[in-house]
DNA sequence: GTATAATATCAGCATCTGCTGATATTTAGC
DNA sequence: GCTAAATATCAGCAGATGCTGATATTATAC
């Protein structure tokens, strides 16, 4: 019989993970790899909302992936660990080669309106 | 103005890191890590149901993170890729430095019944 | 062919998740 | 102090996600 590693590690392992799957997060994390980037200049490289982006930033923070500091009313948000950006060059390593599964990968996922790809 | 990866490469980097992002195919493939095993095999070291394993196989390999062997009326899984391996690696390195955050990010997570600590 | 073991599929449900829109808070400049 | 800009918080909702229980499928043994 084999030894998993304890629920809770597995937990905080699916914790730290989930906070890597969701787009906007990751768009978030994608734009703070250039280095770092106020709240407002996230907002206009993402595209997403201000609410929006504060929210995903605080549980980015909450979960020690990327730390904040404050310039007057400015805060400035950076990747927290060089391993984060590492995670995320892994990622597209990975996917590099099972693409052609992920772009199939519907089971937990609703085919919805069928996505059509347009990039 | 940076310049993001398109929308379709981090919906597909969001889609491989909900593979992981999930406690019941973190428990698989941690399972899966020390070699190939059963479905029934991998519901007893794992303790979830078998449909509930099934699904999650069913997940894994269409995401191309496992792959799947038929040997008789057994189906043998596996890791697909050593990076795969390597990103749970990486998880656990990151996790054990920033492990205090994530302990405490319920930001999209409901504080439900404070889960009691029991491990 | 029949029975049985191993695995896969599916509907239905409860819950979780992320977004929007409105509002609160904080800070700088006047 | 007051105003405006930057950021944070929150309620509410639409939709996604994962689990269970029942059932279907596949393959071996007799």
């Amino acid at each position: 019989m084999l030894k998993l590693p304890s629920p809770k590690t597995i937990d905080l392992q699916a914790k730290l993970f989930r906070g890597f799957s969701d787009p906007s997060r990751l768009s978030i994390m994608e734009a703070l790899r250039d280095g770092p980037q106020t709240v407002t200049e996230i907002v206009h490289t993402t595209g997403l909302t201000q609410p929006n982006v504060s929210n995903h930033l605080a549980c980015l923070r909450d979960c020690g992936l990327v730390s904040a500091e404050q310039h007057g009313r400015f805060v400035h948000y950076e990747l927290s660990d060089a391993r984060v950006a590492q995670l995320l060059g892994l990622a597209d390593a990975l996917l590099a080669d099972v693409a052609k599964g992920v772009y199939e990968c519907t089971r937990y996922r609703r085919p919805a309106a069928e996505q059509h790809a347009k990039d």
